[in-house]
DNA sequence: AATCATATTCTTGTATACAATAATATTGAC
DNA sequence: GTCAATATTATTGTATACAAGAATATGATT
């Protein structure tokens, strides 16, 4: 548990805006979040801080704290950038990774397989997490490893639903393969390639599903 | 000029974080700094807050905040980090500039060769600047440009040390040749890799300095 | 003298009070 | 009825007050 009341509450409203509760633009009013959570406005104004510090809120001086949900473009700028720090991550981690790491990913793997067949996407989430939260620790450079969780994190409710797209994770596990296949050869260049194109396919499926809930809405 | 006190106190600590003034470890005590801003501790909470957030500074529940000065190792990472930044930035801005880019960057390049030829060093830092940051923003992605302006600007202080070394500012011109010429042809993997080695090089120079200096105080 | 337990002081974290500015409502002129 | 100027209200930003926990000092015991 948390000792401080301002970190608590700025999980707990990070959550809600990646959760949708909040729009693009919505103030976030000190004196009703205080209410709300039962605290006085010196908590909630830490907090909104550390949401503003993190880029999910943004701040008008002497106007207030609005949320910002990023529209389609930043969206699909945040996808790019995913695929190339990956693949920054594999390049890096193709010339230093450790044989206990790529057994680790290989179980990963064959978890992710199981977790399909038995059409359990919560278990497929958690390894395919894992999967990529080992290739970024094997880049052997923590900075860069943190900045990648850093995004994977931010765009993780983005990612939940591209990944429901019909045979999208047949077809991710088949990049998991060849990821696996260029980190175990120490090829850098190749396994830079494999990570950029399967993170760049996430960001293609979930354009793809913008354009498709844009027209649909017509 | 900023409305909020803790942002002015904000950007100031951290001037002073950067410039050496605080060792790693230093308590930031909040009622001493309230004191000599001249503020109470309210808004130099909130600076410390932003501080913490940017990661220069760490802080401990119910302790206090403290700086947080990167040792020899996360500054390698750091600068291995921005080599990689850089070079995505190369990849996708030799599929996206602009004429007008190119231009700037031939134009800043210009400038560069006559601040060396005048042993201006400032200049030359200046255009320096400006050219990779004209790279950034030629990435097309605003998001990632501001990642890489985040991390250029955090390693400003350790870069200008490797600069002074004897010849690596025409060295360094050099390989700006190589990348615009790279962008100009709208090859790709050569922006990347010409932009990675050029910034791998200060990291290496850097290290080179570091133990240098490590030695020397033997 | 050294060590452990207790008491004291100091600092952080939170609540509240106040000042300054922005947003809103009210009034008056046309 | 519409617009502008002023008055009112509301909200932010800062200062201060207080509560809880950590660091330090004090003292008792061996």
């Amino acid at each position: 548990m948390e000792s401080r009341h301002a970190d608590r509450i700025a999980d707990a409203l990070e959550e809600l805006v990646f959760t949708g509760q909040f729009n693009d633009g919505d103030r976030l009013d000190e004196i009703r979040l205080a209410k709300q959570f039962g605290v006085s406005r010196t908590p909630i104004r830490e907090a909104l801080q550390r949401l503003v510090a993190s880029g999910i809120a943004e701040q008008l001086p002497r106007r207030g704290v609005f949320v910002r949900q990023p529209g389609p473009v930043e969206l699909m700028e945040m996808f790019e950038t995913m695929a190339e720090i990956e693949g920054v991550c594999g390049r890096l981690a193709a010339r230093r990774i450790t044989d206990e790491a790529l057994a680790e990913l290989e179980g990963a793997n064959r978890l992710c397989r199981e977790a399909v067949a038995a059409h359990d996407t919560d278990g497929y989430y958690r390894e395919n997490e894992r999967f990529h939260h080992t290739i970024y620790a094997q880049s052997g450079n923590s900075y860069l490893a943190n900045q990648a969780l850093r995004l994977h994190r931010r765009l993780k409710p983005f990612r939940r639903l591209q990944l429901r797209l019909r045979g999208r994770m047949a077809q991710s596990m088949a990049e998991h393969e060849e990821i696996v296949a260029a980190l175990k050869a120490g090829a850098d260049d190749r396994a830079a390639k494999a990570l950029r194109k399967h993170v760049g396919i996430q960001g293609e499926k979930f354009r793809h599903l913008m354009t498709e809930l844009r027209t649909a809405a017509q």
